[in-house]
Order: C-alpha cells, then sequence, then structure tokens
DNA sequence: TCATCCCGCCAGACG
DNA sequence: CGTCTGGCGGGATGA
C-alpha cells in the first residue's frame, strides 16, 4: 500500500499546514501584550511566558528586547523582567528622544548631565535637526563608532540597541516613513557613502524587520508604502498609536486590513516543515522541544511569585493614561510638549480628520487626567 | 522572482 | 560546568 503515500503532504496536510503568520513575532507580541497587560502584573518570569505563549524561550528574548527598549518592561533579574506597561512608553521615548538629540548635536558641553537611568552609550547618529522635511533621512549620518570595548562588540549589535536608534530615527528627525532598508544603511553606518556599505546590511535587515513586526503590533508603525516608489516603507505612528492599542484586547485587533491571524492565545502549532514521512508514508510533526510538553499547566500565579501583592494598584484608571507609579511629572510634561508638538509641527498629518479626532479625544482625556493629577500631587497647572 | 522573516545552532555572558 | 542570552544567517514562505 505504498501506492501514493510518499507525498508528504496529502490530504492530511490540509488540516495542519504550516502557517508563517501564525508564528510571526508581531502576533507573539500581541498575545504577549494581552497576556500582561493588567494592573495585577509586576512581574514576569521568561520561562513562564514561553510556555504560557507556547514558544521557545529564544523568541521571548526576542520581544521582551524590544519592548524593554520601549519602556513597557524592564529587566529586573536574570529570567525576570518588571511590567511597566504602556504607562512606560512616555518616558522611554522622551529619553530616547533626549538621547538622540545630545548624540547628534556633538557638543560635548562636558560637565554634568542629568542623564536618566538606563546604560550605555553606543554609536552615536547624528541627524541635522531642523533642517528640510525632505532630504533628511538621506543627510543623516552616523558617525564612527570606532572605538569599541572588544567585549562589547556584541552588544553594539543587540536588538536592542537596534529598536532605540531605529526609533530614535523617527524621534530626532522629521522622518516619519522609511523602509527597512534605507534605515538599515543609516544604522549601519556612513550613510554618506553607500559604496562602502559597511557589512552586509542585508542582515541587518532581517534584525530591522523583526522589530518592525513588534513595533507594528503595538501600532507604533504601520507599514505603508512609499507614494513614488511603491516600495513598502514604514510610518511612524507614535504614542497615539501605541496608546490606542491599550485598553482594546489587543488580541484580536486585527485592526484594518491588518493580517489576520488565528485566535488562539498560544501560538502553539506546528513547527516549521519539520515533517518526515516514515516508513509507509504515514507523516508527523516533530515538536523539537519539550516546550510542547510543559505548557498548559499554568494558572494564573504568574503575577506575585514575588509575594508582595500590589497594595491599591488601581488608583488611576484613565483610559489610556493609566500611568506607572511615580514618575508622573516627567511623563506627564512630556506628554503635553508631544502632543504640541504634533498638532504645530505636522499640521499635514492632521487634516485627516480621523487623527484630527483622535487627537482632540486624547487631549481632552490627558487634560481630565491630568487635572486629576496636579489636585492631588499638587503639580504645576496647564497653562 | 524578490520581499519577508522564522527557526534554532551555537558562542559569549553569567553564576 | 550548566544555564541564560541572544547574534546570526540558512532557507522556507508569501506575494
Amino acid at each position: 500500500m505504498a501506492l501514493f503515500s510518499t507525498s508528504a503532504s496529502s490530504e492530511e496536510g490540509s488540516r495542519f499546514t504550516y502557517c508563517r503568520k501564525q508564528k510571526s513575532l508581531g502576533l507573539l507580541c500581541t498575545n504577549f501584550l494581552s497576556l500582561y497587560n493588567r494592573e495585577d502584573v509586576e512581574t514576569i518570569g521568561l520561562d513562564d511566558a514561553a510556555a504560557q505563549l507556547g514558544v521557545e524561550r529564544r523568541r521571548i528574548y526576542d520581544i521582551v528586547n524590544v519592548l524593554e527598549s520601549v519602556g513597557v518592561l524592564a529587566r529586573k533579574a536574570k529570567n525576570r523582567y518588571s511590567w511597566l506597561g504602556f504607562g512606560g512608553i512616555p518616558l522611554a521615548l522622551q529619553e530616547l528622544k533626549d538621547e538622540g538629540l545630545k548624540e547628534n548635536s556633538n557638543v560635548q558641553d562636558g560637565s554634568n548631565h542629568s542623564k536618566v537611568s538606563d546604560d550605555e552609550d553606543d554609536e552615536r547618529l547624528s541627524i541635522p535637526y531642523g533642517s528640510s522635511q525632505e532630504d533628511t533621512a538621506n543627510t543623516i549620518l552616523l558617525t564612527q563608532h570606532s572605538t569599541l570595548s572588544k567585549t562589547d562588540n556584541r552588544k553594539e549589535k543587540s536588538l536592542g540597541l537596534l529598536t532605540r536608534n531605529f526609533v530614535k530615527l523617527f524621534l530626532c528627525s522629521t522622518v516619519d516613513l522609511i523602509s527597512l532598508d534605507e534605515a538599515a544603511k543609516i544604522l549601519l553606518g556612513d550613510a554618506r557613502d553607500p559604496s562602502l556599505m559597511r557589512n552586509n546590511s542585508a542582515a541587518k535587515v532581517r534584525r530591522l524587520y523583526d522589530i518592525a513586526n513588534v513595533l507594528s503590533s503595538m501600532n507604533f508603525i504601520e507599514k505603508t508604502h512609499h507614494p513614488e516608489t511603491r516600495k513598502p516603507a514604514f510610518r511612524w505612528l507614535g504614542i497615539q498609536g501605541a496608546m490606542e492599542t491599550e485598553g482594546v484586547d489587543p488580541l484580536f485587533v486585527q485592526h484594518s486590513k491588518k493580517r489576520l491571524f488565528g485566535t488562539d492565545i498560544s501560538n502553539i502549532s506546528y513547527k516549521k516543515a519539520k515533517i518526515v514521512s516514515t516508513d509507509e508514508g504515514s507523516e508527523q510533526i516533530i515538536k523539537s522541544d519539550k516546550q510542547l510538553t510543559q505548557m498548559k499547566s499554568k494558572s494564573l500565579e504568574t503575577v506575585a511569585d514575588t509575594g508582595e501583592l500590589k497594595p491599591d494598584s488601581n488608583v488611576y484608571q484613565f483610559g489610556p493614561f493609566a500611568p506607572v507609579d511615580d514618575q508622573f511629572p516627567s511623563s506627564c510634561e512630556y506628554r503635553i510638549r508631544e502632543l504640541e508638538r504634533l498638532a504645530s509641527d505636522r499640521p499635514i498629518q492632521y487634516q485627516n480628520h480621523a487623527l484630527t479626532d483622535l487627537f482632540s479625544h486624547y487631549m481632552e482625556a490627558w487634560n481630565l487626567w491630568f487635572g486629576e493629577v496636579s489636585g492631588k500631587k499638587h503639580v504645576h497647572t496647564v497653562s
């Protein structure tokens, strides 16, 4: 009966076809977010996340790295991250922006610099601040990263760093539409001399795709096409986009025509074409790791395994502005500035009525919330 | 065909 | 030494 049994993708295959989209980092990120985006989450264990989501740990690292770069997570210890939530985004972006601006204005004022937290300084990407909004992308240059600590040569290429630089690209220049190809060139080395094209940017592009996927899932960016070129490119949506993601159940928010994935939160499914046809053509899927064996044993004990229960976590619950514990002030000011900047800086972008509405909505919500806070905490008032 | 980008090997970092 | 991290790029999938 060996007749047509050799074809590994017989009729059985139709039921379990491997679908790449269901395994995308973007989807995984969405699920990750929906899994942990609750006020009672404080800490996240990587093992647990991997188990809950049904993926190998390696993938969690990918997501966690970019989420950390954007302020949603903070590394606390080995295997352990603390959840800051969407409320951590504004501050993180502000820091990235300051950092980026400071870097590019190669003015070393010397002395004190109240740099907030964060780690090391790396390569500097200098962007001609306030130049015409067209050629900016091309003029962006990145000066030498000559001196490198042998050891941390590795770090220089981390996903996290790449993410931060990618975001800075948007925050510190007027560019709001860029293709990953361009981004790769810019973030790699000299954009001024395309002929030199530092080591394969192609490899970097792969990384950028990864990053773009998770940023997309958070609505930080959106995939579109360049007006003229028709080339695929990404547009920066920023905080509005990201905040819009929160509140709604991110799980099935396939806004507009975005990819529609499966709906299982744990995207456990069949591994990539690891199909082997045994002797008689009976096929079977090999799930390489032990990961699958240990899933689904969860209970929501993920959360406060550190023992401490959060006192009264839900004091502030104003929609998209549910803040993170402390640092209100900076976050507040930042948001105001950001919103104002958006209003004035890019009038074009807001002739779209949908965005305008969104903007005013946020402004309104913001004022409400800010009023609350300032009333309580006695901070300065909105002018 | 070319654009995307998942998978998992395996080398450093860490304990 | 074992475990945790996470570069890296082969090659499958999607358009």
